[in-house]
DNA sequence: GCGCCCGTCCGTCATCGTTG
DNA sequence: CAACGATGACGGACGGGCGC
C-alpha cells in the first residue's frame, strides 16, 4: 500500500492552496445520499514510515456498507431526465469538461526531457502560444507513422506529437537512440508547466524506485484532475436537483390551485 | 486584533465499475 | 485481468463572520 497521508505538502505543487479563489455563489444544500457517520480511522505507520489507515474487520465491513456504490451523477440524472422529467437537461459528455481539461492542461508541461537529462522544449514554434492555449493531447509516435512529418525525418527519429487548443498539431523530434519511450509527468520538483519524459528499460533498483515514483506522480496528477471533474459534475447534479425541486414545487402549487377551483365549481353546481 | 467556528475548496486515498 | 476512470471519504488550508 502506498497510501501515505503525511506527504501532502511535498508532492503536490498546487496543494499550498494559497489564495485559491473561492466559489462564492455555490451554496450547496446538503443532499445526503448515504449516511456519512464514519468513525475516525485509526492510523499507524507502515514499514516505510508512512502513516496508513488500519481498519478492523468490523470497520472494513461497515465502511464497505457505507461506501456501497451509487450510480454516477450523470447516470442518475440522465435516468431521471429520460424517464420522467422532460424539463431537465441531460448532462452530456460535455464540451465544457473538455474545455476545462484544456485549461488544466494549460498549466502542464511544455518540455520533455531526453535520456541525457537534457530538457527540450515542446513548443517548437511559439512557446507563448502554447502556454496560453494549452496542450490538448500529447501522443508519442515512431517515425514512419506520421505521414506528414515522416518524409522530412531521418529514419528512426522519434516524434513527439501534441495538439494545441486550437486544433493545430505540433511535433518535436528526438534522434533515434536518444529516447526509446517517454512517460509524461509533472514532477513537483520542476516548475509548473514542465513535463518530464524519461526512458524505459530500467534495471537498477534506484531507477525502479524513480520509475514507481513517476508512476505515482502521474497517477496523482490524473486523480487530481478527475477529482476536479467529479466535483464539477456533482455541483451540476445538485443544481439540477434543486431546479427539479423548484419545478415540482411549482407543479404542486398549480395542482393544488386547480383542485381548489374544481372543488369550488363542484360546490356551486350542487347549490 | 485574536481565537473560534463554519463553509468551501482541494489533494489524496480507497474502492468500485468499466473497458480493452 | 490489469489499467483506468469515477467518486465517496477524509483531512488540511483558507477565508469570512462573530463574540470577546
Amino acid at each position: 500500500m502506498d497510501g501515505s497521508i503525511d506527504d501532502k505538502s511535498e508532492d503536490s505543487p498546487s496543494s499550498s492552496g494559497s489564495s485559491q479563489p473561492q466559489n462564492l455563489s455555490t451554496v450547496v444544500h446538503t443532499i445526503t445520499a448515504v449516511p456519512t457517520a464514519i468513525p475516525n480511522q485509526p492510523v499507524e505507520e507502515d514499514g516505510e514510515g508512512h502513516l496508513v489507515r488500519t481498519d478492523t474487520d468490523i470497520g472494513i465491513e461497515k465502511r464497505r456498507e457505507i461506501l456501497s456504490r451509487r450510480p454516477s451523477y450523470r447516470k442518475i440524472l440522465n435516468e431521471l431526465s429520460s424517464a420522467e422529467a422532460p424539463g431537465i437537461a441531460k448532462i452530456e459528455e460535455d464540451k465544457e469538461e473538455e474545455a476545462a481539461i484544456t485549461s488544466i492542461q494549460t498549466t502542464i508541461p511544455s518540455y520533455v526531457q531526453t535520456s541525457a537529462g537534457q530538457t527540450i522544449q515542446i513548443a517548437a514554434a511559439n512557446q507563448n502560444e502554447l502556454t496560453t492555449q494549452g496542450l490538448q493531447t500529447i501522443t508519442m509516435t515512431n517515425a514512419g507513422q506520421g505521414a506528414v512529418t515522416a518524409a522530412a525525418m531521418p529514419a528512426g527519429t522519434t516524434i513527439v506529437q501534441y495538439t494545441q487548443g486550437d486544433g493545430s498539431q505540433q511535433f518535436v523530434t528526438v534522434p533515434a537512440g536518444e529516447v526509446q519511450a517517454y512517460q509524461i509527468r509533472a514532477p513537483s520538483s520542476l516548475p509548473a508547466g514542465v513535463v518530464m519524459a524519461t526512458p524505459t528499460g530500467i534495471t537498477s533498483p534506484q531507477q525502479l524506485a524513480e520509475e514507481s515514483a513517476r508512476k505515482r506522480e502521474l497517477r496523482l496528477m490524473k486523480n487530481r484532475v478527475a477529482a476536479r471533474e467529479c466535483r464539477k459534475k456533482k455541483k451540476e447534479y445538485v443544481k439540477c436537483l434543486e431546479n427539479r425541486v423548484a419545478v415540482l414545487e411549482q407543479q404542486n402549487k398549480a395542482l393544488i390551485e386547480e383542485l381548489k377551483q374544481l372543488k369550488d365549481l363542484y360546490c356551486h353546481k350542487n347549490e
